[in-house]
DNA sequence: CTGTTAGCGCCTTCAT
DNA sequence: ATGAAGGCGCTAACAG
């Protein structure tokens, strides 16, 4: 069973290459009559016409791009579950690629969605330096970047940004208000720009209640449970006193809680503790997690809704977009 | 700045087309010495391979489509992520589609994949009648279907199963073993065939305790949290002297538990819960969910593995692989 | 080992 | 409103 051209459909129709091409296409010019009759004609004998060759013709693939760490973290799922569903109502197709934060998965990754000739990318809390990954954006028609600022702005680059230094700020507080002192903060992998900014907002809480700030009460770690149960293990060891942990996200927050648990320790009576993102499951978890809401798959629609709009020279704003946190209270921090 | 091709690099390099394509796809046909100055020109002029100019030429894409219902469950990212750590490796590019259990996007998913020639296709739980999707699977050169059967072989079609009957069974047979006669079954959606084979499980175990099987103990529902609370309530209003439940999964489970707390119900005292899928929360959530693990991620790897099999004709098998589900006891159901 | 000649399947431009 | 010619960027098949 050989594959069916737009050729065979126009010898079978008795036209020529082109009049199929504009039925299928939607032109207008052809008559309405020979458009119907194409048409019925092409279904008849299973035409489907090959993206493959259209795109080489037009240099353009309807296709998106969006590399994230790690698909099965519920944080980039919600994103890419958003973005996935604005490309479908717009038509566009989602290529996805997983890094493990790791920057030469990153790379490859920019580099073989530029041989794909994506029309866009979507770049989730991206950890290649900026002088690294430029040369090699600069070459997308279009790209925004979640989770990472630019240093000086780009042409067809936009930013969706969280505003982290506040939400930094919002969670320290929330523990410093109820009394806490000696608050540890598991800020996340060393090259994640959200967690270098809320820590800056930790420092901003601290430094309103006059605190001191402590080195060593801030650890660098993996964005996971294991992460997290790690960190804070090396937390109590060092630092006995604490009675409050941030940390960089839920699944981290999970592992410290998990941490706490081993070590005899009851959340929140003896530590109190707060993480960012509030997955799905933060609430369902035990102590129900307090933690700062980021609206994930709202950003996921926004990322893409922008990206879109780049690519189609609609760029209604030239500046970024920037989410706020919201903390909800449960019992992990009452 | 035009985009460099291959025509310009074989002009600098002052050799023909056909030696920079050899040089490049690391053909054997031409001597060392060229490959290497012609390497070095197209990487000084910043070359970069078109894909869809490759891809129309041979044929082939190097490009997977995977069809999961929703990508923003867990169930599904791990298999995603799974069967995208092996295209990686492989390296194949991965093409999301979700589908949210509609048939109709599940259709035009198929479509557009087709289109866009993918190498192969990944099918999670498709809901669509067979005899709705058959024609249109047969026309791509490889798939796999997870979570799902066909009536008859299909020449390079293979199915990654779950042995959801006799999970289900073992389920069932655990609260039988425990006392309780009286048990529900969310069972899922009415589509789903592994609701309808973990039934079939219930209810061998319960011919096996001469339990008396009662339609009304067992309730279709969406397979989320809100689902499972809807259901729930549901049973509890018509069923009140029920005294465990099978959920359809994890998330199903949730919300059951959620459900109880809500009616004042105790979990596991009044009432038994276990859920199915042993999601990376499922031991986190209070109380911790009994629930049948299935291997999520070495599905997505094992799914892909056999797909490029069968892209690469060497299938190994011709039998479809069956995964077994296993009891994780916790708090939930004891 | 290297070059030439034909496509891959469609779209764009210009005629008619 | 329709058709013919040329090209998108690359590879396959054959020559030399």
């Amino acid at each position: 069973m050989h594959k069916v051209t737009i050729s065979d459909v126009a010898h079978e129709a008795g036209v020529s290459l082109q009049t199929v091409s504009r039925a299928i296409n939607n032109k207008a010019e052809i008559s309405p009559a020979t458009r119907e009759r194409i048409l019925k004609i092409s279904s008849e004998m299973g035409f489907r016409p090959s993206s493959l060759a259209r795109n080489l013709a037009t240099q353009q693939t309807t296709t998106i791009g969006i590399i994230v760490p790690d698909i099965a973290n519920p944080f980039f799922s919600e994103i890419v579950r958003g973005a996935g569903d604005l490309a479908d109502t717009k038509s566009y197709h989602v290529l996805l690629c997983n890094t493990d934060e790791d920057t030469r998965h990153e790379m490859s990754a920019l580099e073989s969605l530029l041989e794909k000739q994506v029309d866009g990318v979507i770049l989730c809390s991206l950890r290649l330096e900026e002088t690294d990954f430029l040369k090699t954006l600069d070459q997308f028609s279009a790209a925004v970047l979640i989770n990472r600022d630019l240093s000086s702005p780009m042409q067809r680059v936009r930013t969706i940004a969280i505003d982290d230094r506040r939400g930094g700020f919002t969670a320290v507080n929330h523990l410093l208000a109820a009394g806490h002192r000696k608050i540890g903060f598991l800020v996340g992998p060393e090259r994640s720009e959200s967690g270098a900014n809320r820590l800056k907002g930790y420092c901003d809480g601290l430094i309103e209640y006059s605190v001191r700030i402590d080195q060593d009460l801030v650890l660098y770690c993996e964005p996971s449970i294991a992460g997290g149960i790690h960190a804070a293990n090396k937390l109590f060891e060092s630092q006995q006193d604490v009675t409050g942990v941030l940390c960089f996200n839920d699944l981290t927050a999970i592992g410290a809680m998990k941490a706490c648990s081993e070590s005899g320790l009851d959340v929140p009576d003896d530590i109190a503790i707060i993480g960012f993102d509030d997955i799905l499951f933060a609430s369902f978890i035990t102590p129900a997690l307090t933690t700062m809401r980021i609206p994930t798959r709202e950003i996921g629609t926004s990322a893409m809704r922008l990206l879109i709009d780049l690519m189609e020279d609609r760029v209604t704003t030239d500046s970024r977009i920037e989410f706020q946190m919201e903390l909800v209270v449960r019992e992990s921090a009452p």
